[in-house]
RNA sequence: GGGAUCGUCGUCUAGCUUGGUAUGAUACUAGUCUGGGGGACUAGUGGUCGCAGGUUCAAAUCCUGCCGGUCCCA
């Protein structure tokens, strides 16, 4: 095998779909399961999620929010219980029909999301105004069958999810809270991953089926196609009324009560892998990254060696002080090239290069993997690496704007946008509001209404599709 | 939902048309030399050819079914 299927054999470019499952897996990341469908977390990419669980926990905790747990299977007649919902979830249903060699009576799903295994226990838990609001998030897995050709992290059976289910009393204070949710999720996605993302609302076509309405957090990906990268729903009475959620208000009468459900997935984990990652592999945001700083010592003679990793040893020691994550490659079997590329794969922000010819000159050679700078820095200015990791990190998160917005067009007429969408991107256009115009939109071109971005009101145009008065200015796009 | 294509040591692969106990590389192990962008030489380890049936004296190869991967189009 030469140096050509060792790295990642195609470009971004000219193959974006390769691409992105090569660096998943060279990356170590991620691996195949023997299950159609079922990926596998590599120590690398679990990191990732445990990076963002941390920061999410903390923002939830702020928020009064506790996290919980609940069991897998759910009995068929607690998911029917929302009709709806049900009919919307049941093709992609796992079944559990036999313990052992038993049929059960009661099929149970594995499940496919908890809102009514959430809302019996919920109805039990509330009885009074004094215990609400109830806010439980629940990290775990969701499975949900994909017939269609899965996607490592995009579109597998099961992934890794947290949802939250909050429960108010008043719908004013459950609208708010859907919003907090949103924005939370903005925040972190932004800072964390350096994604840039549109907030908005779904239309009553895409929203979560059971929602009085969905609000969601989009994102354009480089190869124009639109990724869906967390909900907060609004779940107004829909489900308190068949679960019996409902609670002695102060004026001593039983009310239904307000509720809302929100969860992001580890797809912002795909997301993070196309936004980034280049020819050369994965590229990390130093926030999230299991490796911040990579040192690879270079020497020849015995007494360089202990010299050199001596100095690594001193630079590690310094940078860990100030709470960073640093590794010495001490590999002793491989060059220093293959050590470069290797680490260039898996994405690691910054490289130390540290040889006999740096500690004369009291100094390292300092790589950036997100733009190949190479520059030199000096023994007493070691300290000032904390500082570039964070220009590094805003660097990446404007740089992924500036390509988002390329990716985004103003779009008035109809012709012109079925010629366009097949190149991809986000689409801003008027729309009348009539579920027959954006079923026909989605028939002619393929794109549906990705999000209704939060205060676009009153922009006055023309539908589309139908040319009636429109004052709704979705975003229009084909999805993952 | 429709179409195409693939599955052989850890990884990539030759062999399949025309059946006869599997080729090479890389990785791995040991040693020597090397070391600032995917090193060199020598020796060694590793595969019941995705799974299950069938045809045959004989199946990686032919037939059937299943499982899994990848890509493209709705």
């Amino acid at each position: 095998m030469g140096k050509e299927s060792i790295g990642i054999t195609v470009s971004k470019k000219s193959d974006f779909s390769e691409w992105y499952t090569q660096v998943v897996l060279k990356a170590k990341l991620a691996d195949y399961a023997p299950v159609k469908g079922l990926i596998v977390l590599r120590p690398d990419g679990y990191s990732i999620w445990e990076s963002l669980k941390y920061t999410f926990d903390k923002k939830f905790g702020q928020n009064g929010i506790r996290n919980g747990f609940l069991p897998v299977l759910i009995p068929e007649s607690l998911l029917g219980k929302e009709k709806k919902h049900f009919a919307g979830f049941n093709p992609e249903v796992f079944w559990v029909t036999h313990s052992g060699e038993n049929e059960v009576g009661d099929r149970l799903a594995l499940r496919p999301t908890s809102e009514t295994l959430a809302y019996t226990l919920y109805s039990k838990w509330i009885k009074s105004w004094r215990d609400l609001p109830l806010k439980i998030n629940f990290w775990n897995t969701a499975l949900r069958a994909e017939i269609k050709a899965t996607k490592p992290f995009l579109r597998t059976s099961e992934f890794l999810w947290q949802e939250g289910h909050t429960v108010h009393a008043t719908q004013e204070e459950a609208e708010k809270e859907v919003f907090k949710i949103l924005a939370i999720y903005k925040n972190t996605v932004e800072e964390e991953l350096a994604i840039p993302v549109i907030i908005g609302k779904k239309s009553e076509k895409e929203k979560f089926v059971g929602a009085v309405y969905t609000t969601t957090m989009e994102s354009v990906m480089p190869d124009g196609k639109a990724l869906q990268m967390g909900t907060s729903h609004f779940l107004g009475q829909n489900f308190s009324k068949p679960f019996d959620v409902k609670f002695a208000d102060k004026d001593n009468i039983e009310h239904f009560a307000w509720q809302t459900s929100w969860g992001v997935s580890w797809r912002l984990i795909g997301a993070m892998i196309m936004v980034h990652g280049d020819d050369k592999g994965l590229v990390l945001p130093p926030k999230v990254a299991p490796t911040q700083i990579v040192i690879v010592p270079i020497y020849n003679s015995e007494e360089d060696k202990k010299q050199t990793l001596q100095k690594a040893e001193d630079i590690k020691k310094q940078l860990e002080l100030k709470m960073m994550r640093v590794h010495i490659d001490d590999r002793s079997e491989i060059s220093p090239g293959y050590k470069f590329n290797d680490w260039e794969m898996k994405g690691v922000p910054l490289r130390i290069e540290i040889g006999p010819k740096d500690i004369q000159k009291q100094k390292v050679v300092l790589a950036k993997r997100y733009n190949k700078e190479k520059i030199d820095l000096s023994f007493d200015k070691i300290e000032k690496i904390g500082q570039i990791l964070n220009e590094i990190q805003s660097k990446m998160l404007e740089t992924a704007r500036k390509q988002a917005d390329l990716n985004t067009f103003d779009i008035f007429d109809f012709s012109e946008f079925k010629e366009k969408i097949g190149k991809g991107g986000f689409f801003n256009a008027n729309w009348c509001g009539k579920q027959d115009c954006e079923d026909k939109i989605k028939d002619e071109t393929g794109a549906d209404i990705r999000v209704i971005p939060l205060g676009n009101k009153n922009k006055v145009g023309k539908c589309i599709y139908c040319n009636e008065p429109s004052t709704i200015v979705p975003i229009f796009a084909r999805g993952y």
